[in-house]
DNA sequence: AGGTATTGTTTAAAACTTGAACCACTGTGC
DNA sequence: GCACAGTGGTTCAAGTTTTAAACAATACCT
């Protein structure tokens, strides 16, 4: 079967596309880095904590929810735990399982960082687009969310683990 | 001053984007690993040289094309040259200088597995979004990338060198 | 009970990034 | 011509992160 290659509209999309996000990701982790000490995957496990009810998440969970192996978190929440922003806790009706638990520390950091983070996304994004292309980028993102879980569940059937990290760049 | 917080219709895209975009690199990276043996930011080395006059480029160009530092990019490159498919060069006209070129082997790898790759970028966007969409997302990639660039050289002045890496995930 | 699947951690190795120091060379001003 | 600031690129050491492969403890099923 022959390759069906891109465009050169789909081309240029792409490209736009490659560079965008590469950029956007370098700019979000400098200012974390920075203001938070922490890069973006670490600020996200915090923010995706300070949501869950009680501010506490099943350890597997939490992977699920944030796309990464097991043994990635229990790294990243080691180090977390180190830096006072969250706490392991026991879970009561697992014996087996643990609670990722965010600590009022870890909030208030996400507090006092939060206008920062925000403002880089302002600044980088919404204060650019007009209410349609903030709409258009919600589809198309939901789209490739879907391609992508769909195809995965569909044809190779693997789930986790996974490797993270003209030839379209 | 007040933060100006995400409306409801920026926070579902930003959180759409920030799903789609770690998905997606996630899985060309995995793909990448599998059939090319590298993940996806050495590929794209491989894929800017390909299309460079001459299969080649000054290695301050390349880092710079690829928003990347030039201690990461050597590192990068050294690599590349174990594998076969970089070899680097001296410059004629500037003898502190060096060109990183793609070797025959380089090139044939890509050509072996770019069908793969673009493989993988139809199945999670292309084949999925309309025309109009693939024009949406180019604009507003660009808009993202200039935003960024504007902002940069305007207000903190700094270039390189950078980090690589409810409170907005 | 006994076997199997989950949960989460540990471990050791490897990959990567960073920042600073550094050498070789270039270009400029005197 | 010659100091001298600047550029191009590498090296080095340290630190961070990722991976894959065990592993122990517990749960679930029959």
């Amino acid at each position: 079967m022959t390759t069906r290659w891109l465009s050169a509209a789909e081309q240029r999309a792409w490209r736009s596309y490659v560079s965008a996000t590469s950029l956007l990701e370098d700019t979000i982790d400098r200012r974390l880095q920075a203001e938070a000490g922490m890069p973006h995957l670490y600020y996200s496990i915090l923010a995706r904590l300070s949501e869950a009810p009680d501010r506490r998440l099943r350890m597997t969970d939490l992977a699920e929810a944030q796309k990464i192996t097991r043994s990635r978190l229990t790294y990243a929440v080691t180090r977390l735990e180190k830096d006072g922003t969250v706490r392991r806790e026991g879970c009561p009706t697992d014996r087996r399982g643990h609670m990722a638990v965010l600590t009022d520390a870890g909030m208030a950091l996400l507090e006092r960082t939060a206008p920062g983070h925000v403002e880089t996304v302002r600044a980088a994004l919404f204060d650019h687009l007009s209410p349609e292309q903030v709409e258009q980028l919600e589809e198309i993102c939901g789209t490739i969310t879907r391609a992508i879980q769909d195809g995965n569940s569909g044809a190779s059937g693997e789930d986790l683990p996974w490797r993270r990290r003209s030839c379209s760049s």
